[in-house]
DNA sequence: TTACGGTTTCAAAAAAAGTTGAAATGGTGA
DNA sequence: TCACCATTTCAACTTTTTTTGAAACCGTAA
């Protein structure tokens, strides 16, 4: 009656077992915070619009104009990479002006490098 | 009859307008790739499988016992990550043991530094 | 050969995310 | 004040992703 491979076993032994390893995990908060952000960078549509306010910095009318879509439909993408804390937007005028925060452009810079 | 403000335009401009700023973004390809990349990442139990496997390579029955779920659960899970090219697995005896790729173990690095 | 353990596949159901167009908001200038 | 423009919100709808449980697959051992 064959166990679990010896080496796989007594490797997962020294790491106190599956609770060890278990414990070694990040923590679920970590878990779902990165879930956040990697579920808003997950949709090519923010994604566009991240690398064009880290381009320009645009208002939502330019944004629509250069991406060809509706106004509520950029609005719903904005307001995720928003939550996610990848942009954020200024009031100049009549506009908002949105650009990247710092985080946005830290992802961004990571993504170019993989 | 107001018109967006001046900076922005100008800024704009200096950049082949819209059209310059579309051409700058990460071509289609680039950006579905990716997509793809961060979808895998973005459901938190795929991120504690990956986790796992770093932290100890393990077989789909262990893991199964680690994370309570259901086999078929896991089994989803695991093809998503291996589609991705996040973790593999090696057929050992009876068992297959997932470990990461080069690109998970990476991709974690990079997490953890966030 | 049969039975079994480990894992995957399948189709149907449930849940989550994204889209739509109309209406609302909120500020600006006439 | 009113009309207008930029943007957001809303509810209904569509699409995509995830879950479920049963069945299938596949190699190994009796």
């Amino acid at each position: 009656m064959p166990e679990i491979p010896e080496p796989i076993r007594k490797q997962c032994e020294s790491k106190g077992g599956l609770e060890g390893i278990e414990k070694a995990l990040p923590s679920k908060i970590e878990i779902e915070e990165r879930s956040q952000l990697f579920k808003a960078l997950a949709e090519p549509m923010r994604q566009k619009i991240l690398y064009a306010v880290i381009e320009q910095p645009l208002c939502a009318c330019l944004l629509r104009e250069m991406l060809d879509i509706s106004d509520s439909k950029l609005s719903y993408h904005l307001a995720v990479l928003k939550d996610a804390c990848l942009i954020e937007g200024n009031k100049q005028g009549s506009w908002i002006i949105y650009h990247p925060t710092k985080l946005g452009k830290n992802m961004a810079g990571i993504i170019d490098k993989l």
